[in-house]
DNA sequence: CTAAAACCTGACGCCAGCGTCAGAGGCAAG
DNA sequence: CTTGCCTCTGACGCTGGCGTCAGGTTTTAG
């Protein structure tokens, strides 16, 4: 392996990390719209990212599925990326957090709500 | 208090199902549309509804905040009214608490990667 | 060399749970 | 009577995370 080998990222298009993330292409560019992720281009024009943003995708993932916005991601990105935040970052982590688990506890709620419904339908056939 | 009082349901307008539920008129007209709710009318066409409608659309957030569709919760309704199911009904039943737990148990590791970020951020200020 | 597969840029479509505006009627109080 | 709030029926708008089609270029496999 020479020095400019071990210099060089490897880049992957965007099919390979759609696919190793387990969503689609669209969605990817989706994402760079949104400003979540950046790419370099090939001289044709074609996306190229460093192989670690399949990580990255698998982060946005888990974050809209607590219901935070593209929008809100990409304000957070700063903190990820840096490990630096200013009071207002740390306030909007800390307010997110607080959010996600208001809503584990709505589910939880309702989760028991359902199993009531369940135990009475079935003792009740 | 005579028999008749006693028997005649009180009915209440929109307006005080809605504001005792803690949700918009419009989103009441839109339960009923969506066949989650029925109202009588008054003579001049005013909805009329029975009290305990407030605890139905109170049940409906918690459903929809648990990412049940008006759809499902329908389909759940006669459930919740005769407390008797058949057999895809309970099995629909089981589905979305399975759903939902897994929805939980997201949520559950969002919050945990959310509760590393802010950690990391803390210590490095 | 050629065909298939992958990629590109728009741009419109979709769903669900409402918000909101328009225009008109009902209803208790002063 | 009229003022002011409540209600009615449409009907269009919005948001967000993509899906999907169109029409063209590029890369890759054989």
């Amino acid at each position: 392996m020479t020095v400019t080998e071990a210099a060089a990222e490897r880049l992957v298009r965007i099919g390979e990390v759609a696919r190793d993330a387990g969503v689609s292409v669209r969605a990817v560019r989706y994402y760079e719209q949104q400003g979540l992720l950046i790419a370099e281009r090939s001289p044709s024009g074609q996306r190229l990212y460093r192989q670690d943003t399949v990580t990255l995708v698998r982060f946005f993932q888990q974050m809209f599925a607590a219901g935070l916005t593209s929008r809100r991601i990409a304000e957070l990105l700063p903190c990820w990326d840096t490990g630096h935040t200013d009071a207002e970052q740390r306030a909007m982590l800390r307010a997110e957090r607080d959010r996600i688990q208001a809503k584990v506890d709505d589910l939880q709620a309702a989760l028991d709500r359902l199993d009531e419904v369940i135990a009475i339908t079935d003792t009740h056939p």
